[in-house]
DNA sequence: GACCAAATTGCATACGTATGCTACAGTCAA
DNA sequence: TTGACTGTAGCATACGTATGCAATTTGGTC
């Protein structure tokens, strides 16, 4: 008799019926902040609990066009950075009733990635992707969806972003190889139309102009580890190979010290030091126990959350700028005991302590 | 005139009156498979374009019940063969219209979990967290959603699953250090109420007995690489330490690696071969240059994907369980020129080749 | 030119929930 | 006892699309 009909959900009205009070009962028992007797409440949530019954987030979705989902926009997870970042940022929506829906962007169908955003009534979007970021940021935005740039500054003014604090890295990095007494330092650039690398390249030219150097190098490795290998090669077969490598990220950092060391026999860090970015998880492993400059993935992922959350609530959409300061972690590719003057190329220098 | 409300979206009613048609024109037009004449197809699109009109898949969720999103159900994303797996199920799966949604499963919390996933009526699932797997699994099921258990064999008869032949990846990792002229083969294991582990174990334990042999250690990793070291120190520091060593997953063989490297002072694979399992993006990195036995995810994520679609259209809902075949991956880490009988434990011996 | 079949179209309604508004019950004070 | 006021419950409708059914148009044939 009260029965659900035998095809398929469990509804509100099945309960109501139930329970003998209306849908509307039903309704407000689930949904916080509104006013229902501690009576009717508790003889709804036992029909409820009898039926199985569990709220429909589409109807509800339909009916107050807040969806609980948001939409993160990735190129890739190749860099195990954005693996680690998906994971933290999809458990911290999840705390707030939130749920992440994947979109892997394809080349340059912006219109098509738009699209299929678009039509899942998102609540928020969250931009990891290098390419089509912005017009994608510029359209949202235009369509009244909050976006968080994520790991990219902000494509305009409009749109809030969150990003750690590449110049400082960036000269975290240099001056921890000039304290470390390089004095032929090079940079193995990323992508050029990436913020991440601009800013990073940018503190790197900054600290060492502070310091009175220059760079001696910079190859294209485009964030991609084949080009990073290949920009190695280049960058060691000079005459007057570098003493210092700044690498963009630790995801080509680890090709370039697989070159430097397997292919190259260079040793390192008695002959080359290495300083790069992210500290992914795997920078700790012991095989390669890199420098780098951390990104502080919980801190990023906190300012990302708070922003849509605020969003959420205010009409004003005033896009806000997050930067999170970065640190620099000392492991094993740079060795700060360097002898300074000492000559490159030899072979057997082992690094002191 | 024939603007939208001000307000926000641009709805279907909108877009028939701005074309002069019937609301059910619109929806056919977006339809496919629906018969609508060429002309009114074109007024339609017409508009819409003009318009900005993007069909909204909630409501069309709740007309037609058919949500075009896939849960994805992880514990973590630390191994690096999962972000690989989602990388690849994601892009498929948009490929047919269909997107992913994340759930993170939070310790025992089964009924968290379920209520998360029923509430946004996924129209299928997949299973890759090892936690409450098999009665998540079961629930689902019983409410008419396909479940695809993903690298981990079916809790029932009734949900389909999708695994590499670990039985026959055992006994492939088994006879090649074997063949490597091993006599002392350890066993790191994973999660023993994991079944990749277990048939793993199961077809490395069998390889052995065929050819004479037997294990003569194994250890608990539990696919955490901390306990890897811990296990890997065990097994090092007896008398007579194992000549070949069999990791469970290559997340485990890194830690393991980088204990017997660096922190042991073992050398691989003169003194230790080592293979595991996955063939993960950096068992192929030069620092580890791993032996393994490769899981194709291409091929596992096809199979899924197959399974979902099936079952969209059988009302039937037969599970199937897919079985994709291993391989091995000879790198570094193991070598097949070792000299028979050779003494475990020469510092300098160095493997041919 | 008329008639029949086939192809389109529009109408009306369903999907499951949220919520403004009205109606009503209960409390308390005068 | 009556009146005003507070707190609940229920009614009715909106959200945007899909689709069965009936009405209509189209196209073809004799």
């Amino acid at each position: 008799m009260s029965q659900p009909r035998d095809g398929r959900a469990v509804t509100s009205i099945d309960v109501a019926k139930a329970a003998g009070v209306s849908q509307s009962a039903v309704s407000r028992t689930f949904t916080p902040g509104t006013a229902v007797s501690e009576a009717t409440r508790l003889k709804v949530l036992d029909a409820a609990k009898k039926l199985g019954y569990r709220p429909n987030a589409i109807a509800r979705t339909l009916s107050t066009s807040r969806s609980r989902i948001i939409g993160v926009v990735l190129s890739t997870l190749d860099n195990q950075f954005y693996p680690a970042a998906i994971e933290h940022l999809s458990r911290s929506l999840q705390e707030h009733g939130l749920h992440v829906m994947l979109f892997f962007a394809e080349g340059r169908d912006v219109d098509g990635a738009l699209s299929q955003l678009l039509t899942y009534q998102l609540d928020g979007v969250v931009i990891a992707s290098a390419t089509l970021s912005s017009r994608l940021a510029r359209e949202c935005t235009a369509m009244g969806i909050p976006v968080v740039m994520f790991n990219r500054s902000a494509a305009s003014t409009q749109t809030s972003s969150v990003t750690s604090n590449n110049i400082e890295g960036g000269r975290l990095a240099a001056n921890h190889l000039l304290d470390c007494g390089c004095d032929r330092i090079a940079y193995l650039a990323g992508r050029s139309d990436s913020s991440t690398n601009r800013d990073r390249e940018a503190g790197v030219n900054l600290a060492l102009l502070e310091r009175g150097h220059t760079l001696v190098f910079r190859e294209d490795g485009s964030y991609e580890p084949a080009m990073a290998k290949e920009a190695t090669r280049r960058l060691m077969s000079a005459p007057q190979p570098p003493d210092g490598l700044i690498v963009a990220s630790d995801y080509m950092a680890f090709a370039a010290l697989d070159t430097l060391r397997n292919e190259l026999g260079f040793e390192v860090p008695s002959q080359v030091c290495v300083v790069s970015f992210d500290d992914v998880p795997a920078a700790a492993w012991g095989a390669y126990a890199l420098t780098t400059v951390a990104q502080s993935i919980p801190a990023m992922v906190h300012s990302t959350v708070s922003i849509l959350l605020e969003q959420f609530s205010d009409q004003a959409m005033v896009a806000r700028d997050v930067i999170v300061s970065s640190r620099l972690i000392v492991r094993s590719t740079t060795s700060a005991a360097r002898v300074e003057g000492q000559v490159k190329g030899q072979k057997s220098a082992r690094h002191a302590e």
